[in-house]
DNA sequence: AATATAAGGTGTAATTATTACACTAAGCAA
DNA sequence: TTGCTTAGTGTAATAATTACACCTTATATT
């Protein structure tokens, strides 16, 4: 095998979630050379006796603790000059997961000094290109929760309809209207009402709903669109 | 650096083309083992010296003789046991190219036996996975071609509406309203209506329009949908 | 010259989707 | 009881989509 040929590659993950109505990713702090000291996405090198989906999930794992994330893949990145070492070859992943109470995260690999839920508005400086692989990812899932049901992977199981709305307005970074979100949300028969109220706030409660995989699958080979107006 | 990260790591090529209406793709025979005398899509290693698109590049034009094709990456795929030799794993890319009157293929390297033409509707059996990342790769222009510009780039410079429907008719496997079509397409205002008409054709020939960049820069920032019907 | 053939080219009405817009209701807190 | 905050609701105007059929024009044939 001649060495021109040589390469390295490895996986990079963007992970998305809601905290208290703010989106967040997960960042890892770099604990050695190159960068060390900078946060970077949660990433590493794929053996060459695993899949990349599996290598995702493991360095997922190692970097953070988190387990079982369902991940897609979004772009391949390999410019020449992206890894200082030499070449390095990146397929990067975004998942979206929901946070709820539990959010602690436990990187158990040395190369990760801490792993931190980032606010996207606050996002720094990231090693190697991973700015631009950051981009390019939100911009993946900006156009995607337009027309497929992937908010409901953010949220808590149960939410009320202005969560759902916010949600859309923070990823879109746009208003939308009340009204017009609930019909048209209402509209494509894919929400279960719930008979429960949200709890604990100090002024009316709001119902709560629940995504219906069930309803989802009947009724849409087609896709939605949930944003335009 | 330690042997179970080392991988290799491919590109491979769907070259899209309409030749009289009918789509086809651009395949190559193979002239060694693994899967020598079946069919494939044209690809190869990626050397550790150039990008990913260089090497894109360089590979159509070695199995091929095809230069400065613009092409978009769409996915990776690295499952395992998708090359019998070992770990490899390969960036798929897409390019819609104009078949105007020229169309030979000048392969200038030894493990192609011959490139050809291959219709979408006869396509045989792959090497390797390449039948997947056919599926997948037309997937995904079948999504492209509803909402971006990209069926002008498989047309003549100058083409009839009807040339420019069929196109869209024989991606998106149906027939869609004349009248709709065109009313439709006009609005968007992206089409230069030209001083011409086809010629060499036993009836009534149709007027000649082209692709207006210009045009389409200004009147879009927002997609189009092309498609809905 | 007349006719046949084949595709080009055109409009309207019904339906559906999208947008813009503002007030009352409910629950809690002071 | 009053005030505060968010929940929840409808309508009318506009725009987009769909369904649908006939006349026109250029060429080829007799």
């Amino acid at each position: 095998m001649p060495l021109k040929f040589d390469s390295l590659f490895s996986v990079d993950c963007i992970i998305f979630g809601l905290d208290e109505g703010e989106l967040k990713i997960l960042l890892i702090e770099r604990n050695e050379d190159p960068f060390e000291g900078w946060f970077a996405l949660p990433g590493n090198l794929v053996e060459n006796t695993e899949s990349i989906e599996s290598a995702a999930q493991r360095i997922l794992y190692e970097s953070t603790g988190l387990k079982d994330i369902f991940m897609e893949q979004f772009y391949t990145f390999g410019a020449l000059g992206r890894h200082p070492l030499g070449r390095v070859i990146t397929v990067a992943y975004y998942a979206l997961i929901r946070l709820d109470g539990q959010k602690e995260l436990n990187p158990n690999t040395n190369f990760v000094r801490q792993a931190i839920w980032m606010p996207i508005k606050d996002m720094p400086q990231l090693a190697f290109d991973h700015s631009r692989i950051f981009r390019k990812g939100f911009e993946k899932i900006r156009n995607k929760i337009s027309y497929q049901p992937i908010a409901f992977e953010l949220l808590p199981e149960k939410f009320t309809l202005t969560q759902l709305q916010n949600l859309y307005e923070v990823v879109l970074n746009k208003k939308l209207d009340k009204r017009n979100f609930r019909k048209k949300m209402l509209s494509y028969d894919i929400l279960k009402e719930l008979d429960e109220k949200q709890q604990g706030v100090s002024f009316r409660a709001a119902k709560l709903y629940k995504f219906d995989k069930r309803k989802y699958a009947k009724n849409f080979n087609k896709e939605l669109s949930f944003t335009k107006e």
